[in-house]
DNA sequence: TGCTTTGCGTCACTCTATGACATAAAGAGC
DNA sequence: GCTCTTTATGTCATAGAGTGACGCAAAGCA
């Protein structure tokens, strides 16, 4: 389940430059462009180099910030497995798995909710099935996460593990899917807790 | 849940010209060479212009017989899903849901063995991550077939049926990946059955 | 004023995928 | 045999996602 790619995500974001030529444009600027023409017209309507355009930068060098287009969709939130990791260690050891699982998805979403941009980046993921893909760098490593959790339990074997971390990722996933198409009233974290509630009647 | 993009898969195999010039070379001889050069040195890294000119023809040749480089892998097994829909019904209307995808998807995965090449392309699945997309062709009708069966039974509503078909789908792919890294001793069935036991604990 | 460090533009290139157009090869009707 | 139609393929051009190489720009530092 590791490979070299995990690392990629650290890539992503705005560079700490301390001693060279400063950046020409922040991070959030190309995410804001970037998040606004894609809710507009559809992520694979417009290029990374319409993108660039507009942000006053050339495709190059969105492509060296992100490694990826889906990359520059994700922002911040390809952090948020650190924050799931801590969540799962945080979860009542007493609990069953997929409850920690559940607690840990919920609490991670519901405090990346204060960010501004986060249910504007969802949106855009649910409408985009490419986005959806299990090696979108922030699922792979919410799936990387709840694996190496389980798999650090007694008594969990590797099949266990990977059904585990494959299961709850995905039902955090068709939650996060299905509050896309409800109306605006609900909050994401809540689909998700509805979604773990149906998986695990 | 439902596009346009569904219909793709239809679009695989090979044509059957009654009238016209005949094909020169047919989607089984495609598929074994591009196999064979897939496994020897990854998915990745052999592009579709190399596997076509072992093949004998054009790129644009193999683009407007496979809708992508990745249909060339699953090949027959893209039609699985109207068998998964078939086996499907044809469980036990008492069983419990996940019960009755475990009996399908295990019958399904046992029937398509027969063919040499399954386990084959399982094995390049397995292996490379990109094919394990949410969005490739077979996942994505399987969790159609799932998430229909699912919205057609009494006192399920949408985003439990949703729940149910992505938890069943990447399930059956978390045992069928599992199995790629298992002694080749073992079926593909039994791996996801076993994926499917631990699911249902 | 150099020197080093870091970000960016430019150019060239690969690979997947698609549209347009010409051509090849079969069957059907005469 | 000769057209006409049908279907598959080759060729060419193009778009878009990435990537490597190279040089320049702009900052801090000695």
């Amino acid at each position: 389940m590791t490979n070299a790619r995990t690392t990629r995500a650290a890539d992503a974001g705005t560079p700490q430059a301390t001693r060279g030529r400063p950046i020409v444009v922040t991070a959030e600027h190309i995410e804001a462009v970037a998040l606004r023409l894609w809710s507009e017209r559809g992520f694979h309507e417009v290029s990374v180099a319409e993108v660039a355009a507009e942000v006053g930068v050339t495709a190059r060098t969105i492509f060296r910030r992100y490694p990826t287009k889906a990359d520059i969709v994700w922002g911040p939130l390809t952090a948020s497995f650190q924050i799931l990791t801590e969540a799962l260690e945080q979860t009542s050891p007493r609990a069953p798995l997929l409850g920690r699982a559940r607690t840990a998805l919920v609490g991670m979403i519901r405090d990346g909710d204060t960010d501004p941009t986060a249910r504007h980046r969802i949106r855009i993921v649910g409408r985009t099935p490419e986005l959806q893909s299990s090696t979108s760098a922030p699922f792979l490593l919410w799936r990387q996460s709840l694996y190496d959790f389980a798999v650090a339990q007694p008594g969990v074997d590797d099949l266990r593990a990977q059904v585990f971390a494959w299961s709850a990722q995905s039902t955090a996933l068709a939650g996060l899917i299905w509050w896309v198409t409800q109306d605006p009233g609900t909050a994401p974290w809540q689909a998700v807790d509805e979604a773990f509630a149906h998986l695990m009647d």
